[in-house]
DNA sequence: AAAAACAATGCAACAGAAGTGCATTGTTAT
DNA sequence: ATAACAATGCACTTCTGTTGCATTGTTTTT
């Protein structure tokens, strides 16, 4: 029991109410969400304490960002052995142009990526777009 | 002579002096430009009329949209040939952390990807972040 | 246990990007 | 020439992302 008590102590981040129910409530999601869905999600609560609770999550490699196109920022839980590493953890985004929802696709890592001499990659950000397997059948 | 006036005729636009000014900017230009670049490039024009040119543009499949993930929009030209096709049209940018330019890597097309059963791929954009060739020097 | 130190929250405000409605100017076609 | 339509300019709005500051809450030190 206590187990996301025991994951944030492990992350050196303070367990408050928000981060508990903002964990939650990613945790019980399938896709990856935006700001204002977690606003809509928490009215009670603060927009710049849903900001800060996210970012606090980013930096402590609780969240990941995905930009997927369209052109608001989405986040999504990383796995729980994700130590935000290239070569390791970068995995592909599909977004679907039917239901508007990007998913993670954990499983499908991302393809080595030739860049030209001189050029150095330390970031791989791949996003598919099409239908997604709800929206298709 | 008068190509570009040519070209946007076979793309069914009027050729307006404002066209040409931004055709010619962004041809000028080797890297992916943001709304604001343009702005700040022809101050004595409306936002709104640079806005609308580019919504045209890329309607007309005359430039293509980079989403780099800083958040702000980019474009580009596309290829004289491009017709915005899958597995034809796609290219990889490329994204300096260093001095926030990002190019269009026209030669380097985007591997195969695969996707579960039941996804639909129709568009892929794929984002490498790091130190470009004249950063890196 | 009280006080000091620090982290989290809430409020207000701001900046920038993106987008719309409408009047006006310019261009094309009748 | 004029009617029809497209392009431009202006004003304004919305949304996202962000920061400063005061306040509340939680640790840590004495």
């Amino acid at each position: 029991m206590n187990t996301i008590e025991q994951f944030f102590a492990t992350k050196n981040i303070r367990v408050t109410a928000m981060r508990l129910l903002i964990y939650r409530f990613l945790a019980d999601k399938q896709v990856a969400v935006t700001l204002s869905d977690i606003e809509k999600a928490f009215e009670k609560a603060d927009r710049t304490t849903l900001y800060r609770t996210i970012k606090t999550f980013e930096e402590k490699c609780i969240v990941h960002q995905i930009d997927d196109g369209t052109g608001v920022t989405k986040y999504a839980l990383c796995e729980g052995d994700c130590n935000c590493e290239i070569n390791n953890d970068l995995h592909l985004h599909f977004h679907c142009n039917l239901c508007n929802e990007t998913v993670c696709l954990t499983d499908h890592k991302i393809p080595q990526v030739k860049v030209p001499k001189g050029f150095v990659a330390e970031d791989v950000n791949l996003v598919v777009k099409g239908v997604c397997n709800k929206c298709s059948s």
